[in-house]
DNA sequence: TACAATATTAAACGATATCCAATTATATGT
DNA sequence: ACATATAATTGGATATCGTTTAATATTGTA
């Protein structure tokens, strides 16, 4: 567990109660529901006092933010090498999609759930959000840089809201899902969701917009 | 004020104590912030018991709701004639987005910064967003089938999905603009997401679009 | 051991929301 | 105009919960 041994007993102490309030809290979370778990049963549990538990993590939701830090961090890891050998934008994009559905939401649906609920419930809360983010940030940062130098992704757009907006349609299909799985099944829907990303919801003639060259010529096929 | 009076005097004087609340929650919720105006003070200033203020709003939030309801419906009128009279879809999409920018907004921000959070909140609480919804749901959908119909909108999405993203992508928008007005000024990013939708982030030749061939049996048609 | 820094805690606080029994206002039938 | 039923309002008590505070206990260190 505690692979890297802090220098302290109080270190190592605390180190411990962390990961157990987020243990707890999340099978908790899991269990009942992130609202109707209430700090005092989660200090209760953990066998802390409340005041305790608010010291470790200031506000409720943060427990699931340290969940979700410390899963999304391998994740990134094995994705960001793997991004790289992929050979466009498109089947990157595609990848993380396919990968981060299946391997964040599927086998934990319901904590995602939660999480989802809590990043926009902080979405107005800049220093919440600071420290928060979707966990992808780097990873599309990453796609979008590489398109952009390969030459596949429009230039006349800053990183920072290609990525916003790919962060975006990707939440968008997530909430579409749990919401309702029959009307939005997660891989189609991610599927389209690439497309709709690559090539726009246009099927016009790409005209005074795009100062590279208008390449519409195969316009004809909408499939 | 009153253009519709009611059949009694019971309904007339409900409403009219309906608008007085939300008038003054709106009015603190302004000059103080919605987090430090209290549910009593707003009964207080009414002049009603905290009881009957909870009788016509069961959550503090409702009470931003009832305002922002008011508040589109005008606002969707007008879109919906002005729209018509565009000529493609990226010109709809742009005005309405424009429009509601200016619309919303030009009173104080903090204000749509909560509604905001509070109708993302409850994006997949289907009963809640059935009486909630963003207002600009209507307005999408018919953006979205115009251009279908006219065929500068692809087909091979359903109209729900496009809406969708018409939807969360002016509201992350805004909510950029919000928390860093300078990283994302409004009008500019606003246009580049209309750019982003109708035409995409790719500049690739518009290859293998989607696995799902079956859809353009009809598709040679319109355009 | 002494003492400063740090962690822990019980208790309190402020707010949302609910519930209730009593009271008041309104609508309706006669 | 009156009586009666129906619905809205009320003050007040209460539960619950997140968060804070101020005092206490523990630990690291000189």
């Amino acid at each position: 567990m505690g692979s890297v041994p802090s220098e302290n007993r109080r270190e190592r102490k605390k180190l411990d109660t962390r990961q157990k309030i987020v243990k707890i809290g999340m099978y908790f979370f899991r269990k009942q529901g992130f609202d109707s778990t209430t700090m005092e049963q989660i200090a209760n549990e953990v066998d802390i006092s409340k005041a305790t538990l608010y010291n470790y993590f200031p506000v409720k939701e943060s427990i699931i933010g340290d969940y979700w830090q410390g899963n999304i961090k391998e994740f990134k890891f094995q994705i960001l090498e793997m991004i790289q050998l992929l050979p466009d934008t498109r089947s990157r994009v595609q990848r993380t999609f396919t990968k981060a559905a299946a391997e964040l939401f599927k086998s934990k649906e319901d904590i995602y759930k939660i999480y989802l609920s809590y990043w926009l419930r902080n979405l107005n809360n800049q220093s919440v959000n600071e420290r928060l983010r979707s966990g992808f940030e780097d990873i599309f940062t990453m796609i979008i840089k590489l398109g952009q130098h390969a030459g596949d992704v429009r230039k006349d757009m800053s990183v920072e809201l290609l990525v916003k907006y790919l962060e975006v349609l990707f939440l968008t299909v997530c909430i579409n899902w749990l919401s309702d799985p029959k009307l939005f099944p997660l891989e189609a829907t991610l599927a389209q969701t690439v497309s709709l990303f690559i090539e726009g919801a246009g099927l016009g003639s790409r005209k005074s917009k795009t100062k590279n060259e208008g390449e519409e010529s195969a316009q004809g096929k909408l499939l």
